[in-house]
This record gives C-alpha cells, structure tokens and sequence, in this order.
RNA sequence: GGGAGCAUAGCUCAGCUGGUUCAGAGCAUCUGCCUUACAAGCAGAGGGUCAUAGGUUCGAAUCCUAUUGCUCCCA
C-alpha cells in the first residue's frame, strides 16, 4: 500500500477547489431544473476573513452543496459591500500616509484613489473564501459600487422620493470635532473614564409663580434657601440648557412644581419642567436639559417642546451664543467655567466620577453629540408588509425565537437615517438651488429642467445646481442586494430574476436582523412584490473560549487562514459546525477543529483498509447480516439526517453523519466483515463495501468537500472515472428500505459484544485467548444469524444454547436472554453475590416505579393507550430479569 | 429603565408533542492495549438533586409562577 497513513489536506484542497472551478461545477445559468438560490452576506471589502464569516460561510456551503447534490440548479451568489466609512476612513490614512489630504484633492480625485484602494484589496476577503472551499458562483461576483447596483441605489431614492418617503430632517449624530465629520455608532468606541460631577446652584426665579409674570431681570445672588443644586460632568454646556427636568414624584421637589430657575452666569431663565425619565435616585434628583448636546436631553426637548441652543462650532470650540469663553474649546472652557461659578458662589462642589464616554475610532477625539440636518427613508408603510411575512410564517426565521425581536422593532420602527457626510458612496442625487430649494433628480441634466420648473426662473443657469455633498448608507445598497446581484431593477424582467427570485435561504448574523433582514424583506415587498428568501438562518456570535467575542482588537481571535493550513478546510469547517446550532453563539475551541482533522483521518484510514484488499471472485460471502445491517442503518441515518436539514440543524446533522461513519461503519461494520490477515475478500462483500463507501462520501461531500473528492477519485477502488464524474455534483443516496428488526436484533448483539469485552477487561483476559459462550435465550432474537459476528467481534470459542446454568460461569444478561462465560479463573461467590444483589435491587425499585403507574387507575385511563402498553411491556420485561437474577442467587447460595 | 433569552456531567452543548430513544453526545478524566486501516488510534469505565422554591398533572429536565445568577437587544 502507497498511500500515506495519514491525511494530508493541504494538496487535495487546492487540486481539487482548482478543478470545480475549471470545470464550472460552481456556475448555475437558469434551465429547467428547480433553482436553489442564496446571495452571501456581502462581506465588508477592507474585511479580512474572520471566524464569524467563517462560521457564516460554512454553513451556506453546507447548504448549497447539498442542494446541488440532491439535483437542484444550485447557485450561490458572492460580492463585498463598499462599506463607506470603513473604506473611507482606510483611504484617508492611506493619503495621509502619502501626504495627501482628502479636502485639497477634492471628490473627484479623492474617488479615485478609492477605487485604486478597492482594486488592489477589495478581493482578498473573497480570495479567502475559496481557501474555506466555498462554491460560489464566483462569475456572478458583485460589488455595491458597481455601475449598475449604484444605479439601483439612486433609482430606488428617487422613487421612494416621489412616494413621499424621503424627506429631511434634524438629528443628533456623534461628532467627531477633529474629523470635522459625523461617524457612525459603530466608529465610537466607548471608554470608561474618570471624570468630576459638577454640583451647581441654579437659583429660582422668584417672579415665576404659575400664572405669574415673567420677571424682566433675575436678581443675581439669591438667598441660599431659594436654589437647586443640578449635577453634571460638563459644566460648559450649562449655557445651552433650556430646562431643568425633575421628576414629578419627588417629594424634595414638589415646591419646585411651575417655577423657573436661572442659569448661573449668563442669567437666562429657563423652565422646570417634570418628567418620571430622571432618575431620582441619580445625582440631585435635578438634571438639566441640554438638547442641542445630549441625545436624552434631546428626546426630552422634543417631547416638551423646548428650544435647541446650539453653542458648539464644529470644531469643538464655544460659539457665541455660549455668551461666555466664547471661542474656547470645550475642554478649556470646561477648566475654566469652575472657577467663574465658584467665583459666582453658585458651585456647591466637586465629586469624582466614572463614566463611560465616546471617542473617535479614527482621531480618538471625544464625540460631541451633535444636530445635523440629514436625509431619511419613512419606514413604517414599508414595514407593515414586512412584518407580516414573518409573521404568517412565509419567512422563517431560524431560530424562531427572533420572531419576537423582529416584531417588536418592525412594531416601533424609526426612520431610517440614510445620509453619510462621506465620499465613498453613492452620492445623494438631490440639487440644491440658490434659493435654498432642491429638486431630486437622476442627473445634472434632469434636474435643471426640474429646477426651471419649479422655479420658474428663466434666468437658472445649470451651474447654479450643487448637489447634496453626502452619500447614503451603505445599507441603503445592501438592502436592494438580493434583488440587484440578478440586475432586476435595470432589467426587472430578466431571466435571471424570475429564475432565481425569491432566493431560498439568508444565512447571517442576528446582530444585523434589523440594519439588513428587515430592510431586505421590505425592499422586496417594495419593489417585487415578492419576499426577497424563505428561510433565514441566524448564526451565533463566535466567542472565545471563555465568552467573549472573537474581535481583532482582542487579539482573540485566531486567524482563519492558519486554522486551515493547521487542520486543513475540512477539519475547520467540521469544527465550526459541530457546536453551532442555529441562533445560539459559539464558545469556539481549535479542539473541535482537531477533532474535525481526526475525522478526516479516520475517513482516510477506512479508504486504506479497503484499498488493501484482494478480493476472491470464487470466495463466498458470509457477511450477509452485517451488510443488511448497514444498510439498514445508513438509511436510518438518511432520514434522521434529512429531518435536521429540514429544521435546519446542521451540527446535528454532522453528528449524525460522524456517528454514522465513525461508530457504524468503522467499529462495527469494517470489523464484521474485516478479512483476516492477508486473507481475500469475496466479490459481493467488496462490491457492497464500496458502495457503502461511495455513498459515505456523498453524505459527508457538504461538510467535507475536499477529502470526499479526493478518495472519490481513487482509481484502485473506483475505477477510471469521467471528466465530469465528480463527487461535487454525485446526487445523494436516496432513502431505502430499513429493517427496523434487524437494527434492534443488532443492538442487542452490540451489547452483547460489549459485555464480553467487559468481562474480559475486568478478568484481565487477552484479546487473543478465546472464550466459551454459553446462552440461555428467550427474547426471539434469533442468534444463528449473528453468530459468526459474535464469534469475530468477541473472539469466543463456541457458542452454545443451554437449559441450565453453568456451575462457576460467570453470568449477565443481555436484553432477557443469559449469557455464560466458563473462565479458567475460578470466580469470586460473594463478588459475584453482591454484583446481583445490585442488580437485583435496582430491579425490584424500577418494578416498583411501573407498578405504581399500572396500579394508578388515572394512569391507565388518562394515558395514551401505547403509553400504558409500553409500561407493561417494562413490567414484563423486569419480572423476567428479576426471575434469572433470583435463580442465580439460588445457584450461589447452594 | 423597557424587551428577549439562557441556566442539564469538569468543559461545550443536544434533549422536538410532558410518559424508557429521559437523563444523552463530543471533549476532558481514569483503566487496559504499539491487536497488520487508523496512537490524529482501539477496547472499556466513572461522572448529573437537570440553577432554587413553589404550583399544575396519574406523571415534569420538559408546562405555569416567583427567586437568584448570567447574556443580548433597545434607549
């Protein structure tokens, strides 16, 4: 035998990924077959491969090469996202390296630069994939940016615009004062930092009775009795309140209840204002409202109608309707505004405090929350169809433990905030006019002639038209994805989109259910009347072995790439899958990538046995039973696998496979049937074997694509196969006959091997010594048949049905049937007396327990009828084992 | 603060319609084996008050309620 004794994965992965693609087995052009269609998660294009999309990618693996293999035109679609902030801020550094900087360069050249970026890295992360194995329609490839989806996006805004679903509108962004820019939640990174809290004095105005006369001028220095004291960690915004919020159910407070306080300083009266949001337990139990630089303070504005006073500029410093430190930073005034209240008399004092607070991931300056005017999409009429296809049921959501989270968020859905104060992107196709008016159009060219219209002014010159600077959300292309990979908006009635459309199955992060799924779905309401997938596969969150999620800047997280070359893609993927169930997350460990790498070897190592076999046409074939057996296992293992695909439970079914493969076929049925040493096999056990073998490689093909390929080529076994005659696209076994009879004859034969091996591992007896079996029988197994595998299993040495026990066997039973064994070794009486004083004991409770629910007459009318059944059949089965037991304790004791 | 979920062997998790396929798998541990496919292996074994307390039921890991502890989501 040449081949090595063990697995190596390395040079099957990449021979045979290269020959799938060569020979197209990846490609699905629309025929007449039923389509199987998913469209990837488009991965993020400065991404590299981490374990969550190999998670991820896996799985849509798994389900589209089975897919394939069960004779449906299979197609998986990749492609990355543009990802507008991420790449933008990538681009940045990369000019800022070079010296460049994006504002001197301007759009143009700046878009440029990116799409240089984007050509020399944006195809790593999918490069990768096809390390994993991954059987992407690789032709089909597509990217966000690519003309034809960006003109997807822009046709898109200008229709929900004409629906009057586009508007603008004010909102609290996170500002980054360095960057001069908004950035998402996302580029925030939150850090606990010590800080002071500020107790001030804000005095009560003493003319602001309810009802009463707005005083003309609060008298500065109140009497000490006649304030509030309000806590804050940023005493430079106190010139921007417009309230102070207490909560109407304090006690201390009640006198507070219609008056107005003064703002320290700059003496401006302001509102108190009640609301059960303070927490009274927090600070003072007085918190000032300050909309225009708190989200909180701004819902709560908003919800009392308070003015916004804005007295920040964009970089971060004082305007003047600060009133005071007017054109100092934030930071600066922060230092300085102490000593003035102090100075004021109206700081009562300093605490130190923890907070948590935001910093910019790209210039590490604090996040100043900030109104901007942005461009938002009005979701709640598209979301009430997109509810309801998860709630009738006609998108699944898998687990469907997510249909909760989905309703609640579909039932209180917020705009969507589609405008980015970026560059990489697609650019907002609205014009402003100079008049501050702006039309919506697919061009320059449209939008003049819009432009005229409205304004009817003649003298409008086409240069007057600027057009919005910002670009829309990424998310905003992604959501058209499964619909524009097919090109259906260009071309809504293409062949590729009616083939292909709805897809069947999404596989992707709950994280994302809302930011894509549920955009997704609501798209495809909007613009195909159609559900964009049927299934939705929610994956866990891949965390280290101790909980937390796997994150580059952690450093927990192992790198893909090396994973494979370590266990190679089979033995990852196998890891990955065994402790996924759909939904939950995934404590990862590299020892179930070992273990995946063991299986593989295992694999390798059954193929070696046979492929060391003679075969002797004119030999007869005793192995009747064990091949019936398998048979009838594999296709009980068929179903059972079949059943967990249908729920989607993928680890359970790699278990299956791996239990059907390592258990069923290698130590027991390879053991059956094993010929001895250098004896032949005959023909019909061969022939069989290998078709069991062939079938096991079709099985195990989704999980572990490259082995499966590799042994199904074995010429030796085989045979010369054709060009095209690939285990990729071999259809799966179908479903036969299982004769339930002989799987539960050949469990109790199992057992009974087992229990001679114990004997034997207990009574140190050798493997190579033989034994003598006697058995008394009574359950109807019918033994003749699986005498021959006992024989070789167990190695014993005769195997004889008696009436009458044995004097000094050694005795256990199996099922109700006795078995002995006559050792040389005399056994021990009162070893063997305790042993079935135990067996005994345990009998007589579990008796007890089945006549306690016969003797219930509720019990036997109120259960099922199989039930009861069952319970009798238990009760029978135990007086008769308590029978044999007792005899043997009457045989010790005489 | 609002919502959701989880708690089963040392670890990671299954356990579906309540009932012997109910206490299970893999890893880890222990014992014995270098038995001509495989030590990345073979053959055995031990290990659990199913978080706690009540309740429903003839019957509860499973259903209900409360408690405790963790996790996530939304602000």
């Amino acid at each position: 035998m040449s081949i090595s004794a063990k697995y190596q994965p390395k040079q099957a992965e990449d021979k045979w990924y290269s020959y799938w693609m060569e020979h197209k087995f990846f490609r699905s052009v629309p025929d007449e077959r039923e389509p199987y269609t998913i469209v990837i998660p488009p991965p993020n294009v400065t991404g590299v491969l981490h374990m969550g999309h190999m998670l991820n990618n896996t799985i849509q693996d798994v389900l589209v090469r089975r897919a394939r293999m069960k004779g449906k035109n299979a197609c998986w679609v990749p492609g990355t996202d543009h990802a507008s902030i991420a790449t933008e801020a990538k681009v940045v550094a990369m000019l800022r390296e070079r010296g460049i900087d994006k504002k001197e360069i301007g759009r143009e050249k700046f878009m440029e630069y990116a799409w240089e970026w984007r050509n020399k890295y944006g195809g790593i992360i999918l490069e990768q994939l096809k390390k994993l194995g991954a059987s992407c329609d690789w032709d089909r490839t597509r990217f966000t940016m690519d003309d034809d989806l960006s003109e997807a996006v822009i046709d898109t805004f200008i229709h929900l615009y004409k629906k009057g679903w586009i508007y603008r509108g004010i909102r609290m962004v996170n500002w980054d004062p360095q960057g001069k820019t908004a950035v998402s939640d996302e580029e925030v990174i939150r850090k606990e930092v010590n800080q002071k809290l500020y107790y001030i004095r804000y005095a009560i105005s003493p003319m602001s009775e309810v009802g009463g006369q707005k005083s003309e001028k609060s008298e500065f220095g109140n009497p000490k009795s006649d304030f509030l004291v309000i806590a804050t960690t940023r005493p430079e915004t106190i010139m921007a309140d417009t309230a102070v919020c207490i909560n109407p159910n304090d006690e201390r407070y009640k006198h507070l209840h219609g008056k107005k306080a003064i703002i320290p300083l700059i003496n401006r009266e302001i509102p108190i204002i009640l609301d059960e949001y303070v927490d009274m337990a927090f600070g003072t139990g007085c918190l000032k409202v300050t909309p225009a630089h708190d989200l909180n303070d701004y819902e709560l504005g908003q919800k009392h109608h308070l003015p916004i006073i804005d007295i920040l500029n964009e970089d971060g410093t004082l305007n003047e309707k600060a009133q005071v430190l007017v054109g100092e930073d934030r930071f600066a005034a922060r230092k300085k505004i102490a000593p003035l209240l102090e100075q004021a008399g109206t700081l009562e004092k300093i605490e130190d405090y923890k907070s948590q607070i935001g910093f910019s991931e790209r210039t590490d300056a604090v996040i100043e929350p900030k109104l901007s005017m942005q461009w938002f999409c009005k979701m709640d009429e598209m979301a009430r169809p997109a509810l309801d296809s998860v709630l009738k049921g006609d998108i699944r959501l898998i687990p469907d433990k997510f249909i909760n989270t989905y309703r609640y968020w579909m039932e209180n859905v917020k705009d969507w905030c589609i405008s980015r104060q970026l560059w990489w992107g697609q650019q907002i196709p609205a014009w402003y006019l100079p008049d501050g008016q702006y039309v919506i159009a697919k061009n320059k060219v449209e939008a003049f002639e819009q432009a005229k219209l409205k304004t009817e002014n003649s003298n409008l010159k086409i240069d007057d038209l600027v057009q919005e600077e910002d670009v829309v959300d990424t998310w905003f292309s992604s959501w058209l994805w499964p619909i524009s990979v097919f090109d259906g908006f260009k071309d809504p009635n293409n062949d590729d989109i009616n083939y292909y459309y709805p897809t069947n199955d999404l596989v992707t992060a709950p994280e994302i259910l809302f930011f894509w799924v549920a955009r997704m779905i609501m798209a495809g309401h909007e613009f195909r009347n159609e559900i964009p997938f049927s299934n939705v596969y929610l994956t866990g969150i891949v965390r280290d072995k101790i909980g937390r999620k796997m994150s580059k800047s952690l450093g927990n997280s192992p790198d893909p790439l090396d994973l494979i070359e370590k266990y190679g893609a089979d033995g990852v993927r196998v890891g990955m899958l065994f402790s996924s169930p759909a939904g939950n997350d995934l404590m990862f460990d590299e020892k179930h990538c070992e273990q995946g790498r063991n299986f593989a070897n295992k694999i390798w190592n059954a193929f070696r046995l046979l492929k060391g076999w003679t075969v002797d046409n004119a030999a007869e074939n005793k192995n009747e039973t064990a091949i019936a057996w398998f048979e009838s296992r594999l296709n009980e293992t068929l179903t059972e696998i079949e059943n967990n695909f249908v729920q989607y439970r993928l680890s359970e079914a790699l278990i299956a496979t791996y239990k059907l493969v390592w258990d069923d076929f290698c130590s027991w049925y390879l053991e059956m049937i094993k010929p001895g040493f250098e004896q032949p096999i005959d023909r019909q056990t061969y022939d069989k074997t290998v078709q069991f073998f062939s079938n096991i490689l079709t099985i195990l093909h989704p999980f572990m694509p490259f082995i499966t390929e590799e042994l199904w080529h074995d010429e030796e076994i085989f045979g010369n196969r054709k060009e095209t005659d690939c285990c990729i696209v071999a259809r799966m076994p179908e479903i036969g006959q299982i004769d339930t009879r002989l799987l539960r004859e050949m469990e109790i034969i199992t057992a009974l091997v087992t229990k001679i091996r114990e004997v034997r591992q207990s009574k140190q007896i050798s493997l190579k010594e033989a034994l003598p079996l006697c058995a008394r029988v009574s359950s109807g197994v019918n033994y003749d048949r699986f005498i021959s595998i006992i024989f070789r299993l167990a190695n014993i040495s005769e195997f004889a049905f008696v009436d009458e026990k044995a004097a000094g066997a050694i005795s256990f039973l199996v099922s109700t049937d006795e078995f002995y064994i006559q050792l040389n070794q005399n056994i021990d009486p009162v070893a063997e007396q305790e042993r079935l004083n135990n067996e005994k004991a345990y009998l007589e409770g579990f008796l007890r327990s089945v006549d306690a629910k016969l003797g219930n007459e509720r019990f036997v009318q109120n259960a099922k009828p199989e039930i009861v059944e069952n319970e009798r059949k238990k009760k029978a089965d135990a007086e008769a084992k308590l029978k044999i037991i007792e005899e043997h304790l009457k045989g010790l004791a005489g």
